[in-house]
RNA sequence: AGGCGCGUAGCUCAGUUGGUUAGAGCGCUACCUUGACAUGGUAGAGGUCACCAGUUCGAAUCUGGUCGUGCCUACCA
């Protein structure tokens, strides 16, 4: 074995042969365990989130299948409407050419031919996380099998007239010419302006104070063309004459009405507001309740379109705006403007300026789909892990809105509807089902509506459309409802509540039992990891490193704002200045999994990934110390119980207490806690202190064969087992270690992740054995306090003596002499039964007993004096705040006896030490 | 505006139903290449648990408030 763990040499290889022998299928044995994969974007690539959720995913279906369950974990993408279309219209962009320049049905081929090129980059990377998916089922949502399923879920929904068609206003991205959700929409606070237009009363009506205009303040002038009244508070003194009363529009050759709504506020800006119908959400409201004209005043590309003056006709928006108000000032009346802080919605793929806009579009209506998603939560059918996620869930499922599906792309699952000359709509699987379905003539003209569905429409149907729905497959049986759902928090509403209220609807069943919440990946500063910012790391490169200069390129690489580069190459050189070590795949999990608490934020530390690796060189170099030790001579499983020394028996003990704490991590979902627990026991037991305690048996000329070869036995037991612990986690590193330790224990098997996981045997678990290692643990420390504190070098073996101890005390030392001598470095170690006859010497405590360290020729007198100062100043501490607490009178009658108790027990026993120690300073003082 | 979360060692984070001397990793100091490992070992230093008040015999933990900080939802034209 190399001196240091190189993940890299085996890593692919393992991977290869796991997924090749068909490892990651289905046992067909047991109970089923089933997770589905939130299906990332097919041409997309791996992001620290990916690799954090994959990982903990990996995790619970490898520690399920040790446990022997039929586990499968499904793996897909999906097509990600909006993001791959705007790939391609850019890549086609680049040779001069626009989408419409193609066609519809060859730029899809197109799209196609993208995704095969670059959907195996993110499976390819995912495969290098060592994720245990079982690749032989993946599905894409655009799939034959899956569109089969959507297609059928429009039409039931529609059948049921649970999917309709209304013309109303939707979020509309100029830019990308879609409708688009609300949850696609990013509403910022940006720096805008507030202009106050004055606008005529006709008919010579005045104010109440006199003028002959009203005042209206906006943020968005252009609208203005399409105004269709003023609308002021009811109760507005100020305004109340003027209800009822006409402006002239100004621009535009209109007359509008002054109309009263409550919807107004009197209190903000001026009190009376224009009401632009066709173009504002609230508008839309007012105009609903009055009866007001709709007037769209802009295309598809947000240009002022044919209903709005001459003067506009073609503008764009914002130029539009410009011209408007240089307009109203010419026209004297633009009274003011003034700075203005808004919120500005803007689609969160093309970064455009969103615009409320009067189309027609498809509707799921929400209401009765709802309802049985909320009480699923409710009744505890589904749980949120953490629990307080309901919240977020119930607060958004309450006031739900329905459901816009339909999107202006090419790319997606067409919409089956098919429309005649008069625009009735026809709805099936094609066109030939519609026209029996409706006995329609064969001689009717039908053209199938050009939209696509929303790609959420799909995914919310993953957990069934996956395992074959609506045919009534073995493997819905066996794996519906899923156990688990691992996912962030930013998609509960795009993604988890659709897809409760789906599979509710169309299985009767709920799609998982749990939904674990995972926190968000951010930087080692708690900044969101953008592109824009630069401070994106790729798991990738964790895993096999890369070097400055290519970081920095890539950071900077195709940047939307080229000026940010040089600030990007600055702040990337300082963070990494050496770019970034491979710490491999292993190393990465575990960071991850050190992470997973309950916190919804987690930054990325690179001190911690390094520490993992650490881990794993930790382990692997153990495991050269047992094999090296263990090689040559073999084991046999010992006959006798007794042949185990006290160390063998105390590390099997622990491995219990390990493991237990594992199987309540894993029960919690609390994979920090689980990582924490397996460092815990193998570095500072396995390592620190069992793999030490094995040699004094292993190298001494008096101990048995038994003996020797119980110690060996344990070694490598406790070895192998903890291999088979961590696998969940540690998947590469594991296997290649078991597959060389278990020939020596006649352990039969392909791959340690067919194994199953350590039994719990709470026999072995012995509480004085712990209790005899922690005193050897005591001593030994004590001795090596001395030591550091008085500078006695390592190398030099010194002579201890132990007094004032009790019997057991002293039956402790005559049992682990050989413990002591080795592990505390030790010339001898003593008995002395008359304290008198002690030397001058160092001395620590170990509860009563006294280690003492002759002082003649090694310790300087001044030192230890300093040193047992600073022991009696914190014993007295202690004893002060001790005493405070037990001369509390409501203390010793209120807490319960146990608490008293031990508090007394503490105050004996510091009180015994304190006296001790001030006897032992006395004396050398007194030199 | 409403909702949620966070504030513990220099840094990144744990801390179970209130009861330990408040922990880990990294970083720091000193010593050490001893026959698994310097990606290591040994011994240390380092915290008024943001702040204030309350409940309690007892608060990092429970309650109220303050400050700081992050996110989500809804918005004012």
């Amino acid at each position: 074995m190399d001196k240091t763990y190189q993940p890299q040499q085996i890593e692919a290889s393992w991977y290869q042969t796991w997924e090749d022998k068909g490892y990651f299928r289905p046992s067909g044995k047991g109970d089923s365990y089933c997770i589905m994969i939130p299906p990332p974007n097919v041409t997309g690539s791996l992001h620290m989130g990916h690799g954090f959720q994959q990982s903990i995913m990996d995790a619970m279906i490898r520690y399920q299948r040790m446990l022997g369950k039929n586990t499968l974990w499904q793996v897909g993408t999906d097509h990600a409407g909006i993001a791959t279309q705007m790939v391609v219209e850019r890549q086609l962009q680049g040779e001069g050419l626009s989408k419409h320049d193609l066609g519809r049905d060859k730029f899809v081929d197109k799209v196609w031919e993208w995704k095969e090129q670059s959907g195996n980059t993110i499976t390819r990377q995912m495969r290098r996380l060592g994720a245990s998916m079982d690749w032989t089922r993946e599905r894409f949502t655009m799939d034959e099998g899956l569109s089969k399923a959507v297609a059928e879920v429009f039409i039931r929904l529609y059948d049921e007239k649970l999917i309709y068609r209304g013309k109303r206003l939707v979020n509309w991205d100029p830019k990308l010419h879609t409708a688009i959700s609300d949850l696609e929409v990013i509403n910022e606070e940006e720096n805008g302006s507030f202009w106050y237009f004055r606008y005529p009363l006709a008919e010579g009506a005045k104010t109440a104070d006199g003028k002959d205009h009203v005042v209206i303040a906006t943020t968005r002038p252009e609208t203005m063309l399409g105004d269709a009244a003023l609308a002021v508070n009811p109760d507005d003194e100020r305004y109340k004459d003027l209800i009822g009363k006409v402006v002239e529009l100004p621009l535009c050759d209109r007359q509008i009405p002054i109309i009263a709504d409550d919807y107004v506020d009197p209190e903000f800006g001026t009190g009376c507001v224009k009401i632009t119908p066709a173009h504002d959400y609230n508008d839309y409201e007012v105009g609903k309740r009055h009866e007001l004209p709709l007037i769209n005043i802009l295309s598809d590309d947000a240009a002022i379109n044919d209903n709005a003056p001459a003067a506009y006709q073609g503008m764009d928006r914002f130029e539009a705006r410009k011209q408007i108000v240089r307009d109203m000032e010419a026209a004297g009346l633009l009274e003011k403007v003034e700075p203005h802080k808004l919120k500005v919605p803007r689609g969160d793929r093309s970064g455009v300026v969103i615009e409320p806009y009067l189309t027609n579009q498809w509707y799921v209506a929400i209401e009765s789909l709802a309802k049985p998603a909320i009480a699923a939560v409710e009744n505890g059918d589904i749980e949120f892990v953490p629990k307080n996620w309901e919240n977020t869930y119930f607060a958004w499922m309450r006031d739900i809105q329905d459901w816009c599906i339909s999107r202006q792309l090419w790319w997606g699952h067409r919409i089956p509807a098919w429309y005649d000359r008069d625009g009735n709509i026809y709805v099936g699987h094609d066109e030939k089902e519609v026209r029996q379905k409706y006995e329609l003539a064969d001689n009717l003209e039908l053209i199938q509506d050009p939209d696509v569905l929303d790609t959420w429409f799909s995914s919310a149907l993953w957990t069934f459309s996956t395992l074959g729905w609506p045919e009534d497959t073995e493997e819905l049986k066996t794996f519906h409802p899923t156990d688990v759902l691992v996912t962030g928090f930013d998609i509960i509403f795009f993604w988890v509540a659709r897809m409760i209220m789906m599979t509710l609807k169309f299985t009767g069943q709920i799609p998982f039992r749990k939904v674990y919440i995972t926190g968000l990946i951010r930087d080692s500063e708690g900044q969101k990891m953008s592109k824009s910012k630069g401070n994106v790391l790729d798991p990738i490169d964790l895993i096999d490193g890369i070097s400055i200069d290519a970081l920095v390129a890539k950071q900077t690489d195709s940047m939307m704002q080229p000026q940010l580069a040089q600030k990007i190459e600055k702040a990337t050189r300082k963070h990494f200045p050496e770019g970034i070590a491979a710490y491999g795949t292993d190393a990465l999990r575990y960071t991850f999994y050190s992470l997973a608490s309950t916190g919804r934020d987690i930054n990325f530390d690179m001190g911690r990934i390094e520490g993992f690796r650490n881990f794993c060189n930790k382990i692997w170099n153990a495991a050269r110390y047992v094999l090296m030790n263990t090689e040559e001579q073999g084991c046999s499983k010992p006959e006798q119980p007794e042949h185990f020394s006290l160390a063998d028996r105390w590390i099997q003990s622990r491995f219990q207490r390990t493991l237990q704490a594992v199987h309540d991590g894993m029960a919690n979902y609390r994979l920090d806690l689980v990582s924490q627990a397996i460092y815990d026991f193998f570095w500072n037991e396995y390592c620190d202190w069992y793999l030490e305690l094995s040699k004094p048996v292993l190298w001494d000329d008096d101990a048995t064969e038994e003996q020797k070869n119980a110690t060996r036995y344990t070694l490598l037991n406790i070895l192998e087992q903890s291999l088979r612990l961590a696998h969940p986690f540690l998947p590469f590193i594991t296997e290649e270690i078991w597959q060389r330790v278990t020939p020596l224990l006649n352990v039969e098997g392909e791959s340690i992740m067919l194994q199953a996981y350590p039994a719990s045997d709470d026999n072995v678990i012995d509480e004085a054995v712990d209790k005899e290692i922690n005193w050897v643990k005591g001593v030994i420390e004590a001795v090596r306090n001395i030591r550091g504190e008085m500078n006695i070098s390592p190398a030099k073996a010194i002579p201890v003596l132990l007094t004032k101890g009790s019997k057991s005390d002293e039956q402790n030392l005559a049992n682990n002499k050989q413990f002591l001598s080795k592990l505390a470095k030790l010339e001898s170690i003593d008995w002395l039964d008359n304290p008198e006859q002690a030397p001058l010497a160092s001395t620590q405590l170990v509860g009563k007993l006294e280690v003492l360290v002759p002082m003649a020729g090694l310790i300087d007198v001044s030192a230890e004096k300093e040193r047992l100062h600073k022991e009696v100043d914190k014993l007295e501490k202690e004893i002060a705040r001790l005493q405070g607490k037990l001369g509390n009178e409501k203390f010793v009658a209120n807490a319960p006896g146990e608490v008293v108790e031990k508090e007394k027990e503490k105050l004996t026993s510091a009180e015994n030490s304190l006296t001790q120690l001030q006897q032992q300073l006395q004396k050398i003082q007194q030199l």
